[in-house]
DNA sequence: CGCATGGCCCTTA
DNA sequence: TTAAGGGCCATGC
């Protein structure tokens, strides 16, 4: 009907976008298995951006993210061992559109390994805003990938486990599955014993850390804050680094 | 020592 | 624009 060059670019457009255009558009997904069952896992070329449990996948992912959603044929390199270890290795994560508040939240979370947990009140001082507890609580609930960003490896401060995006019941299987010694910490947290230290090596650490986890028992000392085991002459430990806050 | 309570700060409706 | 409330925490009986 037309030989408009514009019209003709425009349906060819249509009919076949060029190379990555739609891959900055949309994103893929591939249902997966997990350490708690199935999940939906979606990713764009940045890396993933979205890890989903349970039913309502592509609803919960357009309300959120908005963005259309394309099936696809397999998983990104590196997310099954990433599932599967509980690290990330060189898998990318596509972490656009969160707040830097958010971000900077996971980034600290992102560091906790595997077989270990910390406050949330260490993750809010580790950002440099050591009251902004509740808030790190509400960054965590909306973290988009979990799993990949451990969030179910903050925990209360009290010793309790706490809640997460997939339920606490899965918080603490996960736990469990990971090594963490729940019934330890739960003890010691009724003895208000919140930090572990070495009387040989003078270093205070949070009872999960591996550090502390090699302490030999006569040479172990429970201590309710840092600043008490500090009096006694401890130093934090530089790897878990119990109560430090940003820079510090 | 278990529970209640005020405090805090970011996000959402 | 504002107010309400949440994956919490430290106190105070």
């Amino acid at each position: 009907m037309t030989q408009d060059p514009l019209l003709t670019g425009l349906a060819a457009l249509a009919a076949e976008p060029p190379e990555g255009l739609l891959d900055r558009i949309a994103a893929r997904w591939v249902r997966v298995p997990g350490p708690i069952g199935e999940l939906a896992v979606a990713y764009t070329d940045q890396g993933v951006a979205y890890v989903h449990a349970g039913e309502g996948f592509t609803e919960a992912y357009r309300e959120r993210f908005g963005r259309p959603l394309m099936p696809a044929a397999r998983p990104p390199a590196g997310l099954l061992p990433a599932l599967r270890t509980g690290r990330l290795g060189a898998l990318r994560l596509d972490l656009r559109g969160m707040s830097d508040f958010q971000r900077e939240v996971l980034e600290v979370v992102r560091t906790i390994p595997r077989g270990e947990v910390r406050p949330y009140a260490y993750i809010a001082s580790r950002i440099g805003r050591p009251t902004a507890v509740r808030a790190v609580g509400t960054a965590l609930g909306r973290n988009p990938v979990p799993l990949l960003i451990p969030c179910h490896r903050v925990t209360r401060s009290d010793g309790v486990v706490g809640e997460y995006v997939f339920g606490a019941a899965a918080k603490e299987r996960l736990l469990l599955a990971e090594g963490v010694d729940l019934d330890r910490v739960r003890t010691l947290a009724g003895e208000r014993v919140f930090y572990l230290a070495s009387d040989t090596t003078g270093v205070v650490c949070f009872p999960t850390c591996h550090n502390a986890r090699r302490i030999t028992p006569a040479h172990r000392h429970g201590f309710r804050s840092v600043a008490q085991a500090r009096d006694a002459g401890y130093r934090p430990c530089r790897t878990c680094r119990p109560a430090s806050q940003a820079g510090a």
